[in-house]
DNA sequence: CATCAAATTTGAAACGTTTCCAAATTAACT
DNA sequence: AGTTAATTTGGAAACGTTTCAAATTTGATG
């Protein structure tokens, strides 16, 4: 492989200068410049990254940590991600944890042993105590400490939003259904939200939690119909959530949104081909993902961030059922 | 950061030492071993990955390139060939092309740069001029040449499966609706196992193509509609096409499956809690993704293949659409 | 205990950059 | 032209690892 030694030669020069010459760093004379530059013409020379990032002692490599890049709201996420990082060079690495604690600290470790520039977590555990100082970590949806700067759609306004908008349907006794999260996660506050929300409006609510992650939806959703078959309306913690309720609502002759509204959370459903078109709050993933990726950047650089929670506003989505 | 000769001082043996006992290359006497190990943990240290990649010439890094993440039947992908990869220590950088030429040939050259290990490419144009010999690379879909192994889902079977199924279902003249790929795309033998079936049964059919992509979607299938009202069979090239066909066709009062059948291609429907659920030609992704990974290492390892391509069967899957 | 082969260890070189100080050149004034 | 200041260039050191030839230790054998 060529390398710049062998660029100083072919233009007469010493290494320091055509590194000057292509960092564009300190002085070079135009002529020398372009002797330089018809060298690397020449033999079509062109830098070792691998060398730069060993000699820098840093990489422009940003992982992103996440249980399944399978999960459509995820993949929305990562394509943003992607494209934010791409505008100022750095690249994207890919990391999926399937949410098992184990396996996000085999990642962590690893990426600390690849000295990436930064990383996005969206973890199932608390890492905080598994995260070296010196990588700067944005979470999303996760609020640890300090140390972990944390990005996350309004949860507590979209758990009011969605409360109000089930009764603005016409629901008498609204239900929130999803899981008991752990207290770092901000999806908490849907749940907060939908139930002060019910209480100012003086309204019947229930509330519905399994522990998460929830593996047997169908068996949660069927204990749901059993116990609580007197609710009208349903707010799901995400929108597969809410999907699969209205088909299993459905198996037992319960139609939607006659019978009972339902609205979820997420937004996943960006080619509206399929149905039921949910009413959804929606995130807004592109801005979530660019401001994430900014968050970093100043991180990256040293700059101290003026938050430790940035909570982005979402909006309600009308689909057909509600 | 403690380095190598950190842990050689420590354990008082020279470097060459510890990296023997840290890669298990060469004979270590077992005393020494102790010594290293305790030092090693003693300053808590691990290796350096960036040093070892600059050192060694070559990282364990492999680029997914593709048009968007976005898109489920890549995020599956992706999904599947991370978790490959990561079996071996590998690790994923994503990068969407967007389908743009030149975003792909700019992603080709950033990856060279990068010295990664191989690249899996999922690209729009013919990028066989524009890399170079010594990164090894396995497309999907796209079969251009010796040197650029495929993996591909056999497109022709799908083809005349969804024509015999679409008969089957009692369609008298059956539709096949898709995009004029380039030659290099593989899913050009879905139209031709499509006609070639229809023709061995003695079936009328229809061949409606646009350039690809196809950026109008609404347009060319009302375009379809208009001229081909009598199609009672449609084989759409992918399921999202077949999707948006259906949303159309039923604003125009035409009921699906009554009054046509439709079969999409891939089988993006993971969780088929909405509806219509697809009838479609499945392709086997996991399958794929694991087999282009294992392919990619033979390449890396300098294994000749066996084939320039690689078909995977396909299989059909009877949703609400027949 | 002397010898020799095998096993183990040492330490320097190399990988391709960037950076920094010193040296050399050029430019700007008297 | 001579002096000084400013600009430009040269080249070595350093980053953390692996590897390899040479040196040393070990252990068996006579």
């Amino acid at each position: 492989m060529t390398s710049i030694k062998d660029v100083a030669n072919l233009a007469g020069v010493a290494v320091g200068t055509v590194s000057r010459v292509i960092n564009n760093s300190g002085a070079v004379k135009p002529k020398t410049r372009q002797k330089v530059e018809a060298a690397i013409q020449e033999l079509n020379y062109f830098p070792n990254e691998v060398a730069r990032n060993f000699k820098m002692q840093k990489s422009k490599m940003v992982a992103l940590l996440l249980p399944s890049i399978w999960n459509p709201f995820f993949s929305e996420l990562a394509y943003y991600i992607e494209d934010e990082l791409d505008r100022e060079g750095y690249k994207l690495m890919l990391c999926n944890s399937g949410g098992k604690p184990e396996k996000e600290l085999y990642y962590l470790d690893m990426l600390r042993q690849n000295k990436v520039a930064g990383i996005v977590g969206i973890t199932y555990n608390d890492i905080e105590n598994n995260v070296s100082n010196d990588i700067p970590i944005v979470s999303i949806d996760r609020h640890f400490n300090k140390k972990i700067t944390c990005v996350t759609s309004d949860n507590y306004e979209g758990g009011r939003l969605a409360l109000r908008e089930l009764v603005k349907a016409g629901a008498r006794k609204p239900a929130f259904m999803g899981s008991v999260t752990s207290v770092f996660s901000e999806t908490m506050n849907r749940r907060e939200g939908f139930i002060h929300e019910a209480q100012a409006l003086g309204v019947d609510y229930v509330i519905y939690e399994k522990p998460d992650p929830i593996v047997d939806n169908q068996g949660f959703i069927n204990e749901f119909l059993h116990n609580h078959g007197d609710a009208d309306g349903i707010f799901a913690i995400t929108d597969m959530l809410a999907a699969c309720y209205i088909d299993q609502a459905s198996k037992q002759g319960i139609r939607v949104p006659e019978d009972v509204k339902v609205i979820g959370y997420d937004g996943i459903q960006d080619n509206p081909y399929f149905h039921p078109i949910l009413s959804t709050v929606r995130q807004p993933v592109e801005e979530m993902a660019r401001m994430t990726i900014r968050l970093l950047y100043d991180k990256i650089e040293g700059i101290p961030l003026d938050k430790q929670v940035y909570r982005i506003p979402v909006v309600f989505r009308q689909g057909e059922t509600t």
